[in-house]
DNA sequence: CGCGTGACTTGATCTGGATCAAGGTGGCGG
DNA sequence: CCGCCACCTTGATCCAGATCAAGTCACGCG
């Protein structure tokens, strides 16, 4: 239950002239997720209530069961969020990249873990405080309410995989989804450069590494995807891979 | 794809002098959901907008892939959401019972469906004029967010029953936790009366109905819980039934 | 350079829950 | 009253994925 944060900063309000406060200019999320929904200027408001952070790979930075003080934005890097099992079970519930808001999904204290995958920088904001935002910016609060309306479909649909789909279809599946995320920032990409491990795959997806390695294998045995070293898969034959995910194959 | 809601009709806003409107008047929801955010005065107009329907157990009224065009805001009665696979295999994301509101996790088109477990009665709002909804009553929307935050912990507690918890401990944790539903309306009951089949709870938990059986057979033989006739269920040991949910036992 | 360590793969075996099969029970229409 | 049908239970067998086991590879470090 210990501060997991240990760099936190009130945040610089440096304002070149006429543009977005320093804060957010070299921002990864600048113009997805929460801020987007601002114009420049009360893009100002909202930095000044904001503290930067840096979290080092491997590095914890919710604790489940601890007091739910505030709301993270990621603006670079990728993060796991999950939830344990008293006796170490474990399911990630989610993958978190630049935009994506972490702690919507709270009351009093937190409810599930998260953790740094690479390098990860993120704008925190005190609970109390983002009452004042509300107030003052509604737009915010109904980004707010689109986001979590999105996050509640991407949850019915790992539901779907993880209480239905057979191990192949929950990696073609993962790997297809993961293929449009990055598609929707970067063009189509055929090379996905991923930040998880096989085990951390095999804890959001329900299943074991060995699985993991093996429903691969199968996948580049069809011609599918290409596996190469260093979390890099190359994605083969893109329709393929999504009718296998949604279990048209 | 067609629209499965015959019987629907403009609500008549009929005044009981001093009163709350006379559709909200006998509704089970009416101090819970979305309208206790609401003083009395305030209803009427929400009320103006609502269409009320009935919908006869075992009739689907929403569709996968259909077009979103109304939320839903059940008042009597329990109805169940699910997604499908192309060959058949349906996986259940929740039960949705009075008070609950249904049509959050969608944007242009319903990401899942919805059909009656037992007679429902619900209200139901255009999302175009739930706009204007929203520009008048700002706490509606403060509500949604909060309800679609709750959600978002639920579904995560989901994932971690379905991708981690075995048989038993799926069957255990979902008495529980329709045990702390109902005690939440209702003192803390001892007798859960399920409205749904053996099967819904297969699809809901990720397992066959077979396996439901044995299940419930397991924690009978353990004497944690009595099967009655007709979906009648008792809890004869909360504890030890709470502590094998959440895998501590 | 050798050694230790963490991530990954592949093979052999085991097992929890699925599937297949056979009743039991109760409501309901004729 | 009977026969049908939907729902549930229990038993026998099967199998997808877990578990156990053994390597391979890349990397950091003394």
């Amino acid at each position: 239950m210990q501060n997991t944060i240990g760099n936190l900063r009130r945040a610089p309000v440096n304002v070149v002239a006429g543009g977005v406060p320093a804060l957010c200019a070299q921002c990864d999320a600048r113009h997805i997720g929460l801020c987007d929904a601002l114009p420049d200027d009360d893009l100002h408001f909202l930095a000044s209530v904001a503290r930067q952070a840096r979290i080092e790979k491997g590095r914890g930075f919710v604790t489940e069961g601890d007091p739910a003080r505030q709301f993270f934005n990621i603006n670079h890097g990728t993060a796991k969020l999950f939830k344990d099992l008293p006796d170490g079970r474990r399911q990630i519930t989610g993958f978190a990249g630049a935009g994506d808001f972490i702690g919507l999904a709270a009351n009093a204290t937190y409810m599930f873990g998260a953790e740094a995958l690479e390098t990860v920088q993120l704008c925190s904001f005190d609970r109390g405080e983002l009452r004042a935002v509300f107030a003052r910016f509604p737009a915010i609060e109904r980004r707010l309410l689109d986001v979590a309306s999105h996050e509640l479909i991407i949850a019915q649909e790992q539901m779907l995989l993880l209480g239905r789909k057979t191990a192949v279809e929950r990696v073609a599946s993962f790997l297809d989804g993961w293929g449009l995320r990055v598609a929707s920032c970067q063009g189509a990409a055929t090379r996905l450069d991923l930040p998880m491990t096989r085990n951390d795959l095999a804890e959001y997806l329900g299943l074991t590494v060995e699985t993991i390695s093996r429903a691969l294998a199968t996948l580049r045995k069809q011609g599918v995807v290409a596996v190469g070293a260093d979390h890099v898969i190359s994605v083969i034959d893109p329709a393929r891979l999504a009718a296998i995910g949604q279990a048209e194959g």
